[in-house]
Order: C-alpha cells, then structure tokens, then sequence
DNA sequence: GGCATATAATAAGCTTGCTTATGATTCCCG
DNA sequence: CGGGAATCATAAGCAAGCTTATTATATGCC
C-alpha cells in the first residue's frame, strides 16, 4: 500500500495533469482561449489592481511566464494594465468590459469540467481531496523555498 | 463547499503540477536527468520491450512527445531501441546496462519528494488520495475519448 | 544628495508538451 | 494477390513552462 504511493504519486500526478491540460484546452478553444490564459484571467477578475508579480506568486508561476500569457490577454481586449502612481515600473491588471460575456461562459465550462473529472467522487471526499492538494502545494513550496538537501527530521512522516 | 472545489479544483492542481515539475527537475537534475524523461525511463524499467505507442499511451502522451524524450535516453546510453523481428515499423525498447546505477539512485530520490510532498497526511489518507487521482484520471481519458453530447459509440482501442 | 542594492517587467533561448503532416510498413478485403 | 486503409515512428512548427540576463525605477545607507 505505501509502495504504490511511494511508486506511483509523482507519475501518476503528471499524467492527470497532462490529460486534463488536454481536455481544458479543448474546451476552452471554444472561445478563443487557453487553459493557462483562462486560469490568469480568472485570478484577475477574483482580484483586480493585483500588480504582476502578485499575480505570478498567487498563480505559482515565473512572471516572465506571466508577462507573456498577459500579452494575449491583452491582445484580445480581455484584460489591460495600468500604471501604477506611485511606481512607475509597476502594472496592475484590470478586467476589460468585453471580458464579462466570456467570464461567464467560462464559470459554466468550468463547473461542467469540474464535474465530468470528479464524478463518482462525493462532495465529501471532493472537499477533502482539493484539502490535500492544496496541504501538498504547500509542503512542495516550502520544499523548494528551503535549501536543497536541508536536514529538517521530518523524513517519513507519512508512511 | 462544493462552490470551492468547483471554483478552485481544476486550477489548484495546475498550480501544484507546476511546483511539482520545479521541484522534481531540480533535484532530477543531480543525476543528468530530466523528470519527464525520468518518467520514461521508469516505465521501461517496469515493462520492458514495450514499443512506443504502447509505452505513449501508459505516459498518456503523444508519440511524438516520447520520441524526443526517447532520443535522450538513448543519447545518454541508458535505454536502446531494438528492432522488432515481426514489424519492420516497430522499435521496441529496452534497458541498458548503465541504466542500473542511475535507477537505484532514482527510486531514492522518489521516496524522499513523495515523502516531502506528502507530508502530514497519513498513509491511509495518502493511498486514498491516489486511487481517486486516480479514478478522475480513468473520468478525464473518458471524456476526451468520447466527445461531449455524443453518445459515446466506445470503440476498445486498447486492453 | 549620491551611490549600492533591490525590485518590476521584459528579452532570449531552451525543454516539453501539443497538432498536423509524411514516409514506410503492414493488414485487410475483394 | 493487389490496392486502399490503418499503424508506427518521425518531422515541423506552435504554446507554455523554465533559467539567466537586461533595463528602468525605487529604496536605503552614509
């Protein structure tokens, strides 16, 4: 039992992932969008004036990764940035009006993606599943935020 | 409740695969080894003499995606491509000698990240986790197999 | 005030994914 | 047995990640 999760968590995580990246995509193509400019765009309208950086940090991701994906958001009249001020070398990032009419489609894509890759899954054990995700997210952060190879006696804690 | 898996599941676990990826390639990186070729590798470890497509679909990723992760490995001498007897169109593959070393260190390393990442949930929590990761991933290869609204005339293309 | 350092955004170039297309086989049906 | 269709591997080109480096601006220390 520890052996497959020991075996078997990693790869496994990245094969769900690539599949749903798959299925995403091919969703959200409906509507001229990608999975990963979906994900930016909806962090925005959750929290609009967020400057880059923030954003990045919220979506665990580079902001050169970032500034790249808000290039075609912005492209597409979705989002704009705006200069910040009292800093000149910040932007912040507001939502567009012509964002609304896919925002809302996208909530209905999203529920119905969501429930299509969580079915069979009680609403329970869904809560406690996105729980342990996000504990897991956690604990990978302040993995990479340590120096590698640090002592820290936690080894073996789960199994 | 439900409200904050179906607003959050699908982009959390973006998230967490991207800090996966970051933390898994740089301590993957000690032994010359990416993780996605590391998960190539693993597999053949498990099965050898598989050919590429078969190998693509346990990896869920397109044949061509494994090509080049192939090409790697067989750069690095770690795993050869024979040809098969009975399709000429065929490359099976397999370990090679020098893979051994690498692989032990590899298992090691597996067991400390599943160990960090999983850390605080118990391994009764943890086996639970995977079979639902799972089982949402057996959901999302169903879904893409057969295209939503349509009635799904399921042709077994593999087993 | 003025220089050293830090921070925000971006640029360049690589990897790993994808889609679509191509060439070489093999399989199947008529 | 012969030709169309399917299958296997690969190629080309794009998307979205990364690292490292650059530019512009702010801040802190003396």
């Amino acid at each position: 039992m520890r052996g497959s999760v020991d075996t078997e968590f990693m790869f496994t995580l990245g094969e769900l992932f690539r599949l749903i990246r798959v299925y995403a995509d091919k969703e959200a193509a409906r509507y001229g969008i990608t999975r990963a400019q979906w994900a930016v765009l909806s962090k925005v309208e959750r929290q609009e004036g967020l400057k880059q950086t923030e954003l990045a940090e919220l979506l665990e991701m580079q902001p050169i990764t970032l500034t790249r994906l808000i290039d075609k958001l912005c492209d597409n009249g979705w989002i704009e940035r705006r200069s910040d001020d009292n800093d000149r070398r910040v932007n912040r990032l507001y939502l567009k009006k012509a964002a609304r009419p896919l925002l809302g489609k996208l909530a209905g894509l999203r529920s119905e993606l969501t429930a299509t890759a969580l079915e069979g899954i009680s609403p329970t054990d869904a809560h406690r599943l996105l729980t342990q995700l996000e504990s897991i997210k956690e604990n990978v952060r302040n993995a990479i935020q340590s120096p590698a190879g640090e002592p820290s006696r936690k080894e073996q804690r789960y199994g």
